[in-house]
DNA sequence: GATAAAAACGATCATACGTTCGTTTCCTGA
DNA sequence: TCAGGAAACGAACGTATGATCGTTTTTATC
């Protein structure tokens, strides 16, 4: 056999994406094979070579454009939203959202990171910087204004995304807890502990 | 060549469980090879079936010694203190105490949770699930009494967990953070943040 | 409708892996 | 002191892995 009936590159790369996203996601890149993962879009082997440069380049374009997009989507997202408070609120549930929504993404972003090759770790983790400053700018703002109390922002920041990203680990969409109630229960846990 | 001078059972074991603790934390269980920890013990590769059964059972019992010691751990330092808000205080220093202390055993704890056999997986969450519930009995508690306020005892204590955990992450006992500063910043975020 | 590129196949390569095994040397306890 | 177990070696086994390549068929372009 040769080319399949139908078969076209964009449509063969997202499906490899997805299923690349969930194989890893669920068994981790190290333990994932390229067989098991052509098995799942329905290929063979070597023909995902068609389509990525290597099992590496398909890990980071995944976490790459994760990434990317949530850059994208927090500055929109805080765009013309004025004064710290109301930041800080609208960055909780912004990231809640996307954590709840892109759960796997974010999981591998942070998971994987390791399984990256130096030079592909050093641009993710400029990137996750970038989005940590995104934090840390509306806590320092707030402190300046005396609204928040803030013994150290970065640590702060720090100890505010872990809780916030941990839902990623065991939230579950069919579970007891609905989206709202996250949100209303994780923003009130962060503007208590930061309030002045 | 064959047994070599002065080497012993316990030690050639602890000398493994260290290495592999080493590896595991930097590359990942999948990553390691047995070749390469061999290696950094200063052995054959053979030789590591004298006392290990197989990779994954290191691994597991690796995760395991863990466990057992950090719920001994935590039932000892609570044990005598009274009063919701005072078993929070004691609580959180010495979860970061500990994470500071122990953060590749902590860290592979969760991280490789995947790589265990379904039955070993069983096993470990179910220790964890007891962990958390020493923290949910206090806030359980405090609630009850209307000391805390909380929404959601388990969703909470996820949450406070995850900020707590973090540190794992990041932390470096050489950094411009000092232990002592850390848990005062941690702690006043988690009682601010229950405060009723 | 011809032609080149795209996208698949299937066979294959070299390597690395976890594990086993027979053998040899060292340590320990009767 | 010596017998037996413990702890190492080194070679090997079978398998799985990431990747390559020549070939074939489909799609797209002019």
């Amino acid at each position: 056999m040769s080319r399949t009936r139908g078969s076209s590159g964009p449509k063969t790369l997202a499906a490899i994406n997805e299923a690349g996203l969930d194989l890893i996601y669920t068994v981790g890149y190290e333990a994932m094979s390229l067989r098991e993962l052509a098995a799942k879009v329905g290929l063979q082997p070597g023909s995902l070579y068609n389509h990525i440069e290597t099992k590496q380049d398909l890990l980071f374009d995944l976490i790459h454009n994760h990434m990317v997009m949530l850059l994208a989507r927090v500055d929109a997202e805080l765009e013309g939203i004025d004064g710290p408070a109301e930041r800080l609120r609208a960055f909780v549930a912004f990231h809640l959202d996307y954590h709840i929504e892109r759960k796997r993404e974010v999981f591998i972003g942070s998971a994987e990171l390791r399984s990256l090759t130096p030079k592909h770790r050093k641009e993710i983790v400029a990137l996750r910087r970038a989005y940590e400053d995104r934090l840390c700018d509306i806590l320092k703002k707030g402190a300046a204004k005396k609204l928040f109390r803030i013994d150290d922002v970065r640590v702060t920041a720090y100890a505010l995304l872990a809780m916030l990203t941990g839902i990623c680990t065991w939230y579950d969409p069919k579970g007891r807890v609905n989206r709202r109630k996250l949100i209303d229960l994780h923003t009130r846990l962060v503007m208590e502990g930061v309030a002045a």
